[in-house]
DNA sequence: AATAATTTTTAGGCAAATCTAAAAATTATT
DNA sequence: AATAATTTTTAGATTTGCCTAAAAATTATT
């Protein structure tokens, strides 16, 4: 597999979490930066390999081929940036870019010792899980902040969004994964929340509520 | 620079060492498994960029920024297989390959914080020197275990070769960086090797012995 | 159900990096 | 110094991944 086949695969494999019936070609196009026609050509090459199944103007889906190459890709991406963020002090706003190069480095030996070398973590720095060797995914019960209840208790466990700048928001508030929260109301008008952060008062936006993963946090 | 550019420059580095007055095509040729031709193509490229000085049929040599260029892709090189070694437990035979790919991740950042997370290795597993941030490598004294004068002290430095069946060898026979070395004799037909090894005698081919470095053991 | 809007595909091209085969330049040999 | 051998370059193709522009299919709207 080429560099440019796995992205095609990973952005698929991302794309069908929201839409599992079949991804659309400009939604892919949108993603990569590219063209229709470029996603097209490329889908005829990954149907070849059998890694997406594919009929013209019906949009894709994985393989169990393609699944299985989507997830390790997926796999090394997270385990490297728990190495970028636990072993070499990154910061999680830095890593996002440095692991979309590492996550084509292709030694299968090469990301086993990584993973064991991290102490098998399940979670890379934004909360995401990280498959293990077999591709298995451990799945939790996360939803998000703008879906809480209000007075409930939750704790921060994930981000919906790895962009650097809500990533560097999210540091000037103080908010973190493990972060506790509970809401204390909601705005009628722009649905903006004021939530009790790590025992703090602070207020925001509908957007950060919309892009932070929270659970249950059963004291 | 793309990655078959580095690998050019990386090859040209590497054959100036030996011929500093201009390496040639077929030599580059050779060392990528690619054609003349082709070389050709890539050289008129690099010296449009500036990173080679070349004049038809006359071979090219570095310019600075080649040439430093060269410099900062051996050291992620070297320093990937530190890594590779020291913290993921990988044998010296296995890691060349693993760091040809890693040796092409873009981040300055990333190499850096490697290096000082490595704990700033002068050398890699091989025995080779590991160019600093700037660029500057340090020279030690070392030659060929072919070259030994008779009962003198050695200690093992490196190797010539960093092939997988030269390094299965070497560990085959327990020798590695650091080992102590006398020559005890010299065959005269075919210029093998009677010498102690970590106080063990072993003989051992003039194909090994011109593919050892060694230094001088000050007791 | 017909038309409009959107999405997707096709057709034809381009740039990078490679190749083969032939031509040109250099180096070695007589 | 002329010829032979070798090395290097040029010329013309090929493949991959991308592009633009136009055509075809699908979906939405009246």
């Amino acid at each position: 597999m080429t560099i440019s086949e796995e992205n095609y695969i990973k952005v698929i494999y991302h794309l069908s979490l929201v839409s599992p019936k079949g991804v659309n070609t400009n939604a892919i196009a949108g993603m990569l930066d590219t063209k229709a026609s470029s996603v097209t050509d490329m889908l005829k090459k990954l149907s070849e390999k059998e890694l997406v199944s594919y009929q013209k103007y019906q949009g894709v889906t994985l393989t169990d081929k393609g699944f299985l190459s989507a997830k390790m890709i997926v796999r090394k991406h997270r385990l490297w940036e728990v190495f970028l963020v636990d072993k070499l002090n990154f910061s999680w706003d830095e890593v996002h870019e440095i692991a979309e190069e590492l996550e084509h480095i292709k030694s299968e030996k090469l990301i086993n010792k990584l993973d064991e070398f991290l102490g098998f973590p399940p979670f890379d720095p934004h909360g995401d899980p990280i498959p293990n060797a077999k591709g298995e995914i451990e799945k939790i019960d996360k939803f998000l902040l703008s879906e809480a209840t209000l007075h409930a208790d939750y704790l921060c466990v994930g981000v919906n969004n790895s962009s650097v700048e809500f990533l560097q928001y999210l540091d000037k508030q103080n908010i973190s994964l493990g972060s506790t929260i509970k809401v204390i109301s909601c705005e009628e008008f722009d649905k903006s929340l004021t939530i009790i952060l790590n025992a703090k008062t602070i207020s925001i936006s509908n957007k950060i509520a919309e892009n932070l993963f929270i659970k249950a946090n059963n004291l």
